[in-house]
DNA sequence: TTCAAATCATCAGTACACCCACTAAAATTG
DNA sequence: CAATTTTAGTGGGTGTACTGATGATTTGAA
């Protein structure tokens, strides 16, 4: 069945290859659950933060929700087009943009926000409640031990 | 800061955000530790799979990957490009294509393990050791479990 | 203060990752 | 064995996610 000199590496049990499976089931529980809405687990978070924190420019947010800025440009021109933020120049900052909700954005993210949570309790129901939160435990861990060797480090906090 | 009636929300505790963090994490750790092969963790599933179990049509690569084909078709195009496999009719059936490495892709694969190997342990470098084995079963109970819930669930098993 | 360095944003290029629609071939069914 | 259905692969469209380059401002240091 193949070369006598390579072994038959099993990808399951690279944890690589799982957490990129965990990574799309993810996603698809997400956008099953809010499909009403249309919106994708980024489009989501970069909504959230700015609901967080009116008036960020777009390299903060890129940094909160863990993007660099050309992919949170991207990101933030498709709601924009869809009429939920607004980008208007800094008066501080030739360089930099405001970014804050519009109406529709801040009703669309609160509609929203029960098919988000039960998306994320989906995505762990396999599991026990022990297990669950062990899980998140390690997760976190991981997620903040590792920040720095990602191409986009989360942001410092704000 | 924000609307009176809008409660800040943390990201960093929505398990689908610290999902996909540490996914992006985990490609990061790859593609430098595997920079010398020009590989991605996605080429490398293809690849490994394929040394597996060669002939295999693109379909049933992309199961075992847990792609769709669309996306597998690209995969494969570009290391078909980069002379790392060959891609044939099948005697049998003349709509499928039978995939096998080159003796280049061998060589590559073969020479790229280590390093591979190398960054999966350190994606969990910051857990100890028990730790590491109840995140890592955790992960494959979650991804065997939610399997059926992914738009290209991964295989039977061949 | 001027000039170099850092910063905000954009653009082009590459690579996943999905969907839907389509062709062609194979398998199933009447 | 003809008609239907399933299956293998492709192609177009959308959306992350990164790199490296460029332009415009702001800041910091000589």
């Amino acid at each position: 069945m193949n070369q006598q000199n390579e072994k038959r590496i099993n990808l399951d049990y690279q944890p690589g290859h799982c957490i990129r499976r965990l990574q799309q089931i993810a996603v698809a529980i997400f956008l099953q659950e809010t499909q009403a809405y249309g919106i994708t687990p980024v489009q989501y978070a970069a909504l959230q933060t700015i609901a967080n924190s009116p008036s960020v420019d777009q390299r903060t947010l890129a940094r909160a929700v863990g993007l660099d800025t050309s992919t949170i440009a991207g990101v933030v021109e498709r709601l924009e087009m869809r009429g939920l933020l607004l980008r208007k120049p800094s008066p501080n900052d030739k360089r930099a943009r405001q970014l804050s909700l519009t109406k529709t954005g801040h009703q669309l993210l609160a509609q929203a926000l029960p098919s988000i949570f039960r998306a994320q309790t989906l995505m762990l129901e396999p599991l026990s409640a022990t297990d669950r939160e062990v899980f998140t435990r390690l997760l976190q861990t991981l997620v903040i031990r590792n920040n720095s060797l990602s191409r986009a480090p989360a942001r410092a906090d704000d």
